[in-house]
DNA sequence: TTTTACATGTCGGCT
DNA sequence: AGCCGACGTGTAAAA
């Protein structure tokens, strides 16, 4: 693998001079014993173990423990600043300015370290709630029988409405489409739309577009007016659980 | 460190070796080129190209690249089938039943792999919505002068209340309280959680509190007679942005 | 910069 | 299992 840099057990000395030779140039890859703590727009603490520690060529910073897809602790795209405290350890200070936040890792004894340029290729991805909004507009009858496409993507003051149709009776229709079974915040994020319409006076009504929708929900559709249409787009149809 | 169980160059035979034998058992982390495509919820395909590869001990997946937190690809808490391709490459699938999703991620050549047993200690976290909730129902005067607490954390059918008060003249008040500035949604929260109890009946009142709150949430508070209140809690106060 | 919404969100907790 | 809400959510797009 000629993308690796270097790897092996690095004392604390050699471990400060490898961070601050590669930081933002490659990625660094350590399992060390260290203690973490985070102060901003919350705070924490853990304990010295052996984790998983990760420096993205970006400057992203990632702290994981033995289980769980999330980090114990992370700081997005930060800078940092290492320096050794004393002859068996060394602490990195990684820091983001809006929210003000800091990421302070205090490496104790030796580490495993892996320097590593990685790939920044990004993936393509399918199944997203655009692609669905793509697909109802150009079939709006999937939605409405006999409606026509109005305009998509329209901002109001309380956010996007995803899709705007006329009816064939000629009645606006503002459309909220979830890719995942509806909740009731999805429920709220169309009445909302709604209302702001009927308060510039429109004859206006909504439907929420979902593959699914949670039985509460559909309570709360019907309480407030509004109506829902049962969409699937056909490419993942057969994943849903 | 006794913590790694091994580290090195591996080939593809031995790489198949290795994951099957100490899947579930400790954390394996790999440098490896790699293509990477998934099909669940949404779809995805990953060129080939070098990433960082973690199986954690409790099966958990994560594919990263050189920038960003989040993973490329993951998979949580899977079940995992190693096996060689050919030659020179080996087949991770990292399957979920609920929702059915799978991940495969196709290996090529040789990888650096470390096998090392991570720590499963937590971390303690200060700051959360909860602390917050435990500070004003202990002085329920901070939100509303001379009320008394009623219950904490009521369920509802369209969710949980944080707080209930009973202000000086006797009426109820429904509290929804956040860490951070207020947003539309959580205004449509406390509205939706104040119209239920009006719809039983009771003479109750909205207060969204929070230590700040964006400008059209306010409004909407105002259009539908919900009160916002001020709060940040000490602790954090200094670190907010 | 502010605001909003999406996400394969993940995760926890309660009914 | 269904459902809701918090999260240091991260991230992108639009005003």
């Amino acid at each position: 693998l000629k993308e690796i840099i270097s790897s092996g057990i690095v004392k604390p000395a050699e471990l400060v001079e490898l961070v601050n030779r590669w930081f933002r140039r490659a990625t660094i890859v350590m399992v060390s014993r260290c203690s973490v703590s985070y102060s901003g727009r919350a705070s924490s603490i853990a304990r010295e173990s052996t984790r998983l520690i990760i420096i993205k060529q970006d400057g992203t910073v990632l702290v994981h423990g033995s289980v769980g897809s999330n980090p114990l602790n992370w700081q997005p795209r930060s800078s940092l600043i290492t320096k050794q405290v004393n002859e068996s350890e060394v602490e990195l200070r990684a820091v983001r300015v809006s929210p003000k936040e800091e990421l302070v890792i205090r490496v104790m004894g030796s580490s495993l370290v892996i320097v590593t340029e990685l790939g920044d290729e990004g993936l393509t991805l399918y199944g997203k709630e655009e692609d669905i909004i793509e697909e109802l507009a150009r079939n709006p009858s999937q939605i409405i029988g006999g409606s026509t496409l109005i305009a998509r993507e329209v901002s109001t003051p309380y956010g996007r409405v995803d899709i705007m149709l006329r009816d064939s009776s000629g009645r606006l229709v503002v459309v909220e489409i979830k890719r995942a079974r509806a909740d009731i915040e999805a429920a709220q994020q169309l009445q909302r739309y709604v209302e702001y319409y009927k308060r510039l006076g429109l004859d206006v009504y909504g439907v929420l577009v979902a593959p699914d929708i949670s039985s509460i929900t559909l309570k709360y559709l019907g309480d407030h007016g509004l109506k829902y249409v049962r969409y699937s787009p056909k490419a993942i149809e057969s994943s849903q659980k």
